[in-house]
DNA sequence: CGACCGATTGAAGGTCGTCAAACTACGTGG
DNA sequence: CCACGTAGTTTGACGACCTTCAATCGGTCG
């Protein structure tokens, strides 16, 4: 439940370009023509786990598209609890309420190591008036939002707890790009599925012996991912 | 659970330039011109509770704006249970995925006598391509669309049942435009919050013995909003 | 009137939250 | 280097809350 102040890791001006996930990203329609009206510059940062992109009251000066890593998007309430209501991996578009206009709606917290392409909002705006080829794009990640957050509804906060658990490691299953996938902490696990640190920890605990989930290193796990589809049924 | 077949009461060719609400539709922001790029007809069309506006599995043509009344966005899962993501009121979009190329992603069901405009998407997105003024509705709709989603998700889908009911009908109370309010059934409201239908039942049966809530007709009530928001604390 | 549907209520049992303690990993400082 | 403190995880016990199953009640419609 800490949160720790961003930390600026400067890398060099992105050469959008040359993007390796150009495919995936928010310019990725854009051609030549349309960089030049970039002005302001787009910078790449690195984040360590637990730094924060940013924080709701933070000034709405930029939106990041997520190059490699996982962020969570959290909402803090008065009363010391938390409940996280997204997760984003490659390719997505965090901060997107910014560019209605709004307040950032979340606090943005790296899970994992983290690059990011810091955009500039003015420039998001600006192209967005002057080339449709971003609205096409604009609408996906819009889109997605819907989609996910439908996902966290009635996959993450419906059922009973030892179900919640299975759906949420198959699915960061499904969103890492390699064999094994992202095991949050329990408190997170928690603030994930609206379910108590404990009773996380104990579905966590029964999965591992009943042989189908694999604690790794610290953070990671592998799963049986059609024995822990069954457990489903 | 029953879904009925959607019985389109045709009423007129919508005049958008004269919409009683017109600032509050998609199209709010067009001008004179702008409405000469409409070819096919936009209809209103009256529903009564019940009735659905499209199903998952419709072809997406058209979408809704809502002129008046209540509707829920239903997802069916395949061993007969559903869970209610989102409700929408007075100004709403509803079907806005289609617009991203996508099928219906809900059923759509009113709740209460509706009123809509029904828009083809054809139309949409000849206009979104031809003119700019229609970007600035498109996006705060997708936005109100994550807001909501948050909500449902932290103040819905979170905490005790007691807390999770007492929060929804204050949410009813405050979409309202009257001083009652629309009660869902308790199969509904339990589909909204996660909780079983007698969960449900037995937190309205227990505001009504303190005499914070009053149920009036059928579907509808009135709450002491005040002493009700105290028993959230 | 009888059938049916939704709402309500009761009883019993299971799940999950709460509180507490033990355990582990890790980093710091003696 | 080891002792110790800290933070996170795990485990246990207990009780509260919620689900489940069942019965009843009330209203509506044929």
């Amino acid at each position: 439940m800490k949160i720790e102040v961003i930390d600026e890791v400067w890398r060099e001006l992105s050469k959008c370009e040359m993007c390796g996930i150009r495919d995936l990203v928010l310019f990725a329609d854009l051609n030549e023509d349309d960089f030049k009206l970039i002005h302001q510059p787009i910078v790449d940062l690195q984040l360590k786990p637990f730094q924060t992109l940013y924080r709701s009251d933070d000034s709405p000066d930029f939106v990041y598209t997520i190059r490699s890593g996982l962020v969570k998007l959290v909402n803090y309430s008065s009363d010391g609890h938390y409940r996280i209501v997204r997760l984003l991996g490659k390719g997505d578009l965090v901060g997107i309420e910014v560019l209605a206009g709004l307040p950032y709606a979340h606090c943005a917290e790296a899970l994992e190591p983290l690059t990011v392409c810091r955009i500039p909002v003015s420039e998001v705006q600006r192209i967005n008036r002057d080339t449709p080829r971003l609205h096409q794009q604009m609408i996906a990640r819009w889109q997605k939002i819907s989609c996910d957050a439908d996902y966290w509804i009635t996959e993450l906060s419906t059922g009973q707890a030892r179900q919640r658990v299975i759906r949420l490691l198959l699915h960061l299953s499904a969103i890492s790009d390699r064999s094994d996938f992202f095991l949050p902490s329990r408190e997170d696990m928690g603030a994930m599925l609206g379910i108590t640190t404990e009773t996380a920890s104990r579905m966590i605990s029964a999965l591992r012996n009943e042989g189908v989930l694999h604690v790794l290193e610290k953070n990671r796990a592998s799963a049986e991912l059609e024995q822990m589809r069954a457990l489903l049924i």
